[in-house]
DNA sequence: CCAAAAGTGTTTGTACTACACCCATGT
DNA sequence: ACATGGGTGTAGTACAAACACTTTTGG
């Protein structure tokens, strides 16, 4: 056992960040190419170092804030990643944390900054480290959560129509899901507003727009009310 | 972002370990006294510093021998800790891991070296730093992960009881369980095998051994059954 | 009037829950 | 013979899955 902090090895930990996004069609995550050493030119998660004055979460929302702009989303730790020489330059244990933003809300200026993409999750190229199990932990984590909590509604604009929200599940879920059992499912955790307002971009008849009431999530979830898809 | 890793700081990385095990009635963990500074004498779980030449499972692992003398066992990443002062002698970041050992297979030598003992969850002390949250955490992961896998036989002898197997499981998840139900689901998963061989301690009946049978779980488990109980 | 998407209920099967009595044995 | 814990089955209910037709409206 130790009885004296100052032999100890030290080490850089640095933050990374998988962004999920939804486009209506598909879920996407957001890489850099990275513009310096090592793997300069690669694509990469964005990442940062931890700084002194700060914890890990708050490390995650600069990081995440630094790119897309944005604050106040989903953002949870992962894991942490140790292998010993993960980063060739130095010795870097990495804390993965996954955000979900609603892909109209970042700011593109600074994607643009950090020559930032959207990919989608089947067709994201070979990313440096391991960033791709960090990516592929992610996914696995967001399926779980979201089939027991309706996550989902992070990655989706304020009003949405049943069709996006049922094409989302399907997306994190990868399978397809029934219409109709999927809007009972939804109906009866009573979590959504029904607005008066229809969305005429895809069809003629048009398709009645929701929002997400947090209150009656937030209260049933307190009553231990259970929200499996 | 950064483009030079010399100018970041670097931090302390410690391993600390939630070791529960099961003495037929409760389930417990194996706490430390601390007879180091800071916080000397006060009650911990046990720790350690995450060395160059390892990565933080292999310390885990490390960590785990070092008190109870075992090794291979059920052993994960739970979550990392950060808050800016949470130790205050010096910036460390400390990985929580949690680990499911036989309670009779620990060796009690190195037990009394560390002044190590076992609480039961309920009457375990206060512990120093953010220990505290991490057997929180630990507890309710322990929770989610036994209700989806059968992990809990990490924590029973090679032989035992379904009674046994019940009062464990009961014990874990909090609360009482139906004998007959609690039979017939885990009949259903068929991952036991029952010996001729009865257990005479407990009553003048006796009760049939059973133990787990490993392949034929992993073969299950391959094939995407679940075992929810 | 037709094409295209929206919206809507019922039936069937499966899984979970609750529940009580007989059995085997050592003293 | 009795006290102690071991072992066993079923009926009722709730939840999940499968499934197809009608409505609306712009062109």
């Amino acid at each position: 056992m130790i009885n004296n902090y100052s032999s100890e090895d030290k080490a850089l930990l640095a933050v990374d960040c998988i962004i999920f996004g939804f486009d209506k069609e598909e879920l996407k995550i957001l890489l850099i190419k990275r513009d310096f050493a090592p793997e300069k030119g690669k694509w990469s998660l964005m990442g940062g170092f931890l700084k002194k004055h700060e914890n890990l979460d708050q490390a995650a929302d600069r990081i995440l804030k630094t790119l897309t702009g944005i604050n106040n989303v989903f953002l949870e730790q992962l894991h942490s990643y140790s292998k010993v020489d993960r980063d060739p330059a130095e010795r870097t244990i990495s804390v993965a944390y996954y955000a979900l933003i609603n892909i109209e809300d970042h700011n593109e200026e600074l994607t643009e900054q950090f020559s930032a993409q959207w990919f989608s999750i089947s067709e994201a190229p070979n990313l440096i480290f391991d960033h791709d199990i960090m990516v592929k932990h992610a996914i696995s984590r967001l399926r779980y959560k979201t089939s027991k909590e309706p996550l989902g509604f992070e990655l989706l604009p304020p009003k949405f129509t049943m069709k996006q929200l049922q094409k989302l599940y399907e997306s994190i879920l990868n399978e397809k899901l029934d219409k109709r059992n999927f809007i009972n499912k939804i109906n009866v955790m009573d979590i959504l507003i029904k607005l008066d307002e229809k969305d005429m971009n895809s069809s003629r008849k048009g398709s009645f727009l929701y929002m997400f009431d947090e209150n009656k999530y937030k209260t049933k979830k307190a009553e231990g009310f259970s929200f499996r898809l």
